[in-house]
DNA sequence: TATTGTTATACTCTATAACTATA
DNA sequence: TATAGTTATAGAGTATAACAATA
């Protein structure tokens, strides 16, 4: 025992406890069964964040894309050069601002986006088997504020 | 709207609202942070992760630990010799069969796990502070269910 | 011969920096 | 000169394969 006050050594009421540590290991577990689904489809978690963003907006450029998503001018090129290979998505230059790529869902992009929503939706079933109409109720609620405290949309 | 049949198209009823979308964002922002935390102690959530096991088990071979950790034995090897250079873990050869490592928690392991578990209860009060006890409640229940659906322990 | 730990190597993901074209 | 996109490069993290010691 390296502790003389009240705090807990080791894990006796543990790491293994906490909300962070749980919902951490719970969202890798999720994400990695997620990831091995869309697989056959050629697609990575990215990729569909960044339909899924598209088809909430419709238009935007690389850039604002990048921003919104948190991630690197660069790394939006070679993800967006993906989706248009697969023709999920299309490139057009902004006439007004010829430097600008404006980014827009294609029919088989909003397709291959159904796709994996399906896939997550039967993910979610196999996740929430356990629980009552309560408890999901619940866990929509609480997801959401806790989103919000941890800065998501 | 390329779906003829009842699903939705795009994300008109979206993939970000399904569960396994949410649990993963959350998930990955929260290991963030932790991850940001615990680097004032020289730390990442693997060497953390590791400490916990040791905390519950008390003793084992990097083996069996890199096997209930999910992780391929090199990174065992990584993970061992970091913490063997903090002070939080010693490496003793086992009498019986000379092969194997046997790795236990220290009192600096202890206190440094302990630390850590301190400023995740930290990060899980701001997490929840929206919450009602109830909700915290039904959180704590629903969490131990959708692990035990998804495989963890 | 099989297994534990280790080392060497390679692969994936992603960011930073340098570059091109527009403005 | 400043900005959008691109390309080149580098770093983190982790796995696979080759190897050494022990069984």
């Amino acid at each position: 025992m390296s502790d003389v006050n009240g705090a807990a050594d080791g894990d006796s009421a543990g790491l293994t406890s906490t909300v962070v540590f749980r919902l951490g290991t719970l969202g890798a577990v999720v994400t990695d069964r997620f990831t091995r689904a869309i697989e056959e489809l050629g697609l990575k978690p990215k990729h569909v964040g960044l339909m899924a963003a598209l088809s909430r907006d419709a238009v935007a450029s690389q850039q604002e894309l990048a921003a919104r998503m948190g991630v690197a001018p660069s790394l939006m090129v070679s993800l967006a050069d993906h989706l248009e290979g697969l023709g999920a998505v299309q490139r057009v230059r902004d006439p007004q601002d010829r430097r600008r790529q404006v980014l827009t869902l294609t029919e088989e992009g909003h397709d291959l986006l159904g796709r994996c929503t399906s896939m997550a939706r039967t993910l979610d079933d196999e996740l929430v088997a356990g629980l009552t109409e309560d408890q999901r109720k619940s866990l929509d609620e609480v997801l959401r504020v806790m989103a919000g405290r941890a800065g998501l949309p």
